[in-house]
DNA sequence: AGGTCTAAATTTAGAGCTAAACGTAGCAGG
DNA sequence: CCTGCTACGTTTAGCTCTAAATTTAGACCT
């Protein structure tokens, strides 16, 4: 209720998908803005809006969700990121910091802070490693191991009822797209970053 | 400190996938996840990972990549996103803070200090809205409406580029399940939060 | 041995975001 | 009328990230 009067748009055009006149599509947002692009700038180039768009949309969701269920646990999301990945590599749950970043697909410094913030509630400790100077061992303590045993179930449970909306061959499906695109980004990104240093 | 031993394979097992075998599988990084699991702790319900690590992670490679082909051009990320809302909304590229936060999925807060930031070097501009009270409206100035033009094929050209390593085919099917999941996760979410309010 | 060089981690500055507290102003009921 | 409710935007506190500057400590060369 509320609002009384302007029910209609002051929205600019929300249906803006205009006259995809028949059968009533359910409105479609992600389409909706490819086609808000075509209208105001013929020629844009939408063509990947389909795919990167949803997969934005899709990772604020679930991200958003993940944070709301953790954060009834009194966890954050990139603490339990950071324990899950030690706790999954199995004992004696020790990670270079290097090697956390690769994972975790963070930055160097973003691995300090988060190994810093865990260290101080003694989820995780840190020292230097044996055989290789200058790197620096991050290992779980039993804390932070308990930490992890009383939330990943939570959270991949709540993913996956999230996700079962979408048929099981659906979702094999798109695993299997989302795999094969994958691979081909990160590569071509790899490659990227090594060649494309001063050009363009 | 202390871990001597240990030299071979700081990384746990990098290669954890361990045997599958056959073929030679080119190293499925979310696949390993999964398996890690199963393997440290049997029976956790792994099957949402398969999709919602890889959506995690695309989002945040092509998040990157978008960061680092606006810095070029001296833009970034947020503003560039508030101003093509405005921009696609047509004439008179004017919208609501509240449909702006709709629009862009961020928080009331968050949509304020977008458009304070914005507002700040011109981008746009902010006043009362003509007919309702309390709420304010945002514009795009000429200058933000110029960077928009600047910038946006470069992005979303840059993104198709990144695609087309997959088929256009592949690319429809995977466009069509990410649509599907998108509006089911986004429905559920919505009546959750609203029937979610004091249980569990 | 002494002076670079280099590879690693950490620290810092600054952008962003969320959640929650706040301010404000129509509006509705007594 | 006055009071409290409600819908809106803004502000604030605190977290997290990136990029860049800094620190640290072997390694290499002569």
């Amino acid at each position: 209720m509320a609002r009384e009067n302007g029910p209609q748009d002051e929205d600019g055009r929300q249906g803006e998908a205009g006259r995809q006149g028949e059968g009533r599509v359910p409105s479609d947002p992600v389409r909706d803005i490819a086609a808000a692009w075509e209208r105001e700038r013929p020629g844009t180039p939408v063509s990947s809006i389909g795919i990167v768009t949803s997969i934005w949309q899709l990772a604020k969701l679930f991200g958003d969700d993940r944070r709301r269920t953790l954060a009834r646990a009194g966890v954050d999301t990139a603490t339990l990121d950071l324990l899950s990945v030690l706790r999954r590599s199995g004992p004696p749950y020790t990670l270079s910091t290097r090697e956390i970043g690769r994972r975790s697909m963070i930055t160097a410094g973003a691995v300090s802070q988060r190994v810093a913030r865990a260290e101080r509630e003694n989820l995780v400790s840190r020292g230097p490693a044996q055989g290789r100077p200058r790197t620096v061992e991050v290992t779980l303590t039993a804390t932070g191991h308990e930490v992890v045993e009383a939330t990943v179930d939570q959270v991949l449970h709540r993913e996956a009822e999230l996700l079962d909306g979408l048929a099981p061959e659906k979702q094999a499906e798109l695993t299997a797209l989302l795999r094969a695109l994958l691979a081909d980004v990160q590569h071509r990104l790899g490659d990227d970053r090594l060649t494309h240093v001063g050009e363009d």
